[in-house]
DNA sequence: AATGAATGAGAGTTCATTCAT
DNA sequence: AATGAATGAACTCTCATTCAT
């Protein structure tokens, strides 16, 4: 019946997608969300401001298909299903990762610090993303409880506020933040105690 | 009626000017400065849109205003004149200082770094933002260098990275996050080393 | 699979060409014609928009065809040929069967009633409506001389009048409106006078 | 404090706000509601598009306050507070003016009917329109039960339909069609009875 | 005969900024 | 010093229509 089959179009709008994909993102993440237009981000994918609608029903939804993108990799990179009884040697997995991920696609992990400070985007996306990290979270807690701190809670918050500080300095200065230095000292501090 | 003397005048001036960057501030802080509209802002300012016009060149302008008298109160309240030899008592004044800030003005802060993560604002504050932060810096190495660490800018770096992580946690979920424990653990780890 | 023959291929596009009317058709009552989108009707006719315009050339087209079948329904019904000396009876029957068919098929009459007011839509279809109605006018023109009205066309016009009115609100509300009342009222008045 | 006085500045909204008004409903007469585009009303109001928007929130607000000023007027003129109990002689000057006043102002009418046909449209205005009708329906009502009429309320609808008609079709063609013989065949029946 | 990806013109709307008063 | 009416460019989004397949 289809003058091309179902397969060609299938190939075609997954290429086009991830055209529009990879453009927003290098857009959203040179200006920011709000200052990018659609039309800036349909033409350096090479594609028609319509044919973008084809495919995304709005602006937002091309921001919250490159955000729940994101999450699915970070959560499969840091297996998270496997985090049930953390070793220590997973643990110094799990902060070397979390500082050389972001460094392996800056621009994703710059928009997604960005757009995680910005009040109006926030809400859009944070319960989603909260929510996909809660088990990672938890399996923080529960590690740090084994280790025998007495709020494991409280220490969990810590730590993770301070892996985003150095997260977000990688991000913002990746020439010369001293990322080694960063992970030495968090493992030294939180692994070897 | 008689005609003002310049003293009314510029009395009057200073309460527009302070009226108009409340009120931005405020609105920026709700909505982030691309959503925020300068009509917005005059009507919460309580003048007309003209009369903005009349103290502020743009609405960037506006920003700009608001985060060089951010970052002059943040030096201010660091007495970063009396730097010069750091004692850990005053390290420690430092580390509280930077975390107990940002609580008491959260508007203010959130605002300040969400602007941090957005590109094209960043390039218009970065320059001078961390031009004046530099002696800051200087202090902190020397500090660092003092306590015996071999590599003290360094650790000068990973230290901020960990503060801001520590205070972006803060701003991002005032209530919940233990930051007694935070500045606990930062004096624990570089001042009592 | 073997060529299909000729029959087969016009009784294929008898079918496609009615089913797209037919959704046209809807579509437009539901939405106005305005409002309807091309992929809407191409949508609920089961076929792709490529098609549609395979079988129309245009929108617009697509609305002519609609008008034109419905003007030829209502020709056949009144059976417009033999009208050449109304009788009584033909009369009443007429007047019946005027307020009885539009409430048959309410979405064709509804869209009709609905287009015939809208300027810019009336003037394509206008002139070639009411030619075709010509002999009707001129049927009942007649009627109304011999009925020895001393302005038979003029009471002709106000006849049209009257039984618009009615047909238009027996259109948007049949379940309220009197029509049976109506009817009689209008016999009474122009036939039993 | 104004450098207009508040007066000035409400003659300017005032004729402005008249103007864009005036300019719609040419344009909705013309073309209908849905093909009229916000630039044509600016335009022929002679303000730019953005002007419109300082006025009126919406291209629906803009229809909504047509409509609105335009059931006023009609209200207005069949003064429908007194109408507890009506006279022979106020029910003539009713049907006369109902057929008077849209040949006053064809382009409103106009408007007026065709949007009361367009489905889109009429959910938007009806409930309104409807409601504030219902008082006159009341009347006329009690008029026919007055007169005798075995079903008053069905008759109200049967007269309301005719009348709608006669309007319409003055509307439609309003130099050929027998405004006078419909309004005294209308008299003559419900009236002269 | 049939598909749906692709286009481009134009829709409604917003808003920083200007300017006559 | 102060107003708010006015502008125009840019925004997001829609859709009739075309065309390679």
């Amino acid at each position: 019946m289809s003058p091309r089959t179902t397969e060609q179009y299938e190939a075609i709008r997954k290429e086009r997608s991830t055209a529009i994909l990879d453009a927003a993102l290098y857009v959203f993440a040179e200006q920011g969300y709000h200052s990018s237009s659609v039309a800036a981000i349909a033409k350096r994918a090479g594609v028609s401001k319509g044919l973008l609608y084809n495919y995304f029903s709005s602006k937002e939804e091309v921001l919250k298909r490159l955000m729940h993108d994101l999450v699915d990799y970070a959560l499969e990179v840091l297996e998270i299903e496997h985090m049930d009884q953390l070793t220590d040697e997973r643990f110094e997995q799990i902060i070397a990762k979390s500082i050389d991920i972001p460094l392996q696609q800056p621009q994703r992990w710059k928009l997604f610090m960005s757009l995680s400070m910005q009040q109006d985007v926030t809400e859009l996306m944070l319960r989603e993303v909260l929510g996909r990290f809660a088990p990672y979270m938890q399996a923080l807690s529960t590690y740090f409880a084994a280790k025998g701190y007495d709020d494991p809670i409280a220490m969990m918050r810590v730590f993770s506020a301070l892996l985003d500080g150095v997260q977000m300095h990688c991000l913002l200065d990746p020439e010369n933040f001293p990322a080694e230095k960063a992970k030495e000292f968090l493992i030294q501090q939180f692994v070897k105690q």
